[in-house]
DNA sequence: CGACGGCTTGATGATCATCAAATAGGGTGG
DNA sequence: CCACCCTATTTGATGATCATCAAGCCGTCG
């Protein structure tokens, strides 16, 4: 399963990212549609960043319910754990490829280039501060707001990507959008029929989106308002 | 609010964490019961790290409801951030003391000091690590099954420190609890006393527990059976 | 064309939130 | 030292939300 392309690099004496570092060890995977990049115990002996495709996170209970965490995208990080092992499992959505570095090397390279070092902890920052949102979405909001929240972030990636168009694909199933929003897959479908019958939405196919309404959206999302202290 | 005792440490070489920095910039904040350290929003000029007391950080909707995302023991470190400002609000439960460190001078101390980087960066993916759990115990899992969980993990971060003795504090309100578990105070009182009444737990008073069948306890949180991959 | 997987829609019910009130504990002031 | 008050917690009754069970739909792929 380990070994693909390798990728060559230039070599420089400050890695600012990681691209930066040299190919020694990196290895590009191919990974089929649902197909698992690692499980949850696994040694975690590999740190990976996304090319292409999307990822998802995700824990198992014994009894098979499922939690995602997160949805990861081209540039995303992957497996940089706290343990010996991975405490969550990452499947492919659709294909993907992903480059992988054994931990080891991206550690101790980290060492030596401060720089690099720093970009790999506010990555972390960086995630933790996106999990405060999944908390309170989680915890705190009702389904129709856990949707709209989740239409809402999904666009956001994209529109970046893209023109300003507000039309996008997702990615994922609703069983991981469900399993992403502490919902049932029927839950997020009736709430997705109520967006669109409201005209807030359209949807070409299940799997594309279109906001027509976006600052309905927002105000169904529930955090208009802003920060409160 | 930003001067109180400052603290004297031994001049080192390499700092392999916090407490090995010099006093320079470090200041010890006596917290009230209550008192907020930061709020959301506010500049995220200092890191901190408890030294007393437990602390919150929890986030607000403008309509007033509250998701806690974890509780603060001594050890911990708070208000490494991302982006510029702090993106929760951290408020003391009862009295409590941290010190204070600009998150600048951390920052640039770590950029020479590659062991002090590392355990940065430990420490924020351990803290990553623990809120895979919470979002497993938010999006799926029972009321009951939360409870259980959640009187489990404080359990472990006392069972450290005291005897084998599994009685403790909760040093958090009924309300604290409800916002970290995403349940209302009822619900989490009629669980712990389902709990109570079943003979896995006592409760001399509201705030302290004794687990009286852990194996019970464990059944209920949830998670027997391990890993699956 | 038929079968399969993913999605939608419908009917019903369990869980947990809400509203309301009683109780208990802790601290304050007389 | 005791009575009182304030807050936190517990308990109870009711109802809304969302899960569950079940069936039908749609597009895709063999």
């Amino acid at each position: 399963m380990h070994a693909q392309t390798t990728i060559a690099l230039a070599d420089r004496v400050d890695y600012a990212s990681w691209s930066d570092i040299p190919a020694n060890g990196q290895i590009v995977l191919n990974l089929k549609a649902k197909e698992a990049l690692f499980c949850q115990g696994d040694d975690a002996d590999f740190v990976y960043e996304v090319l292409d495709g999307v990822l998802t996170a995700y824990t198992l209970l014994p009894d098979g319910r499922r939690q995602v965490a997160g949805f990861h995208y081209p540039g995303d990080i992957i497996g940089l754990e706290h343990g010996r092992t991975y405490h969550c499992n990452c499947d492919a959505i659709g294909q993907a490829r992903v480059k992988s570095l054994p931990r080891k090397t991206l550690l101790r390279i980290a060492e030596g280039q401060p720089k690099l070092a720093s970009k790999l902890l506010e990555h972390t920052t960086s995630q933790l501060a996106g999990m405060h949102d999944h908390f309170v979405l989680l915890g705190r909001k009702s389904a129709m707001e856990k949707v709209a929240s989740f239409i809402l972030a999904v666009a956001k990636r994209h529109v970046a990507d893209d023109t300003c168009e507000v039309r996008f694909q997702l990615p994922m199933t609703r069983s991981d959008i469900g399993d992403y929003l502490g919902l049932t897959i029927e839950t997020v479908s009736r709430c997705i029929t109520k967006l669109k019958l409201a005209g807030i939405i359209e949807l070409p196919s299940p799997a594309s989106v279109r906001i027509t309404d976006i600052r309905e959206l927002d105000k169904l999302a529930g955090e208009t308002g802003d920060a409160v202290c």
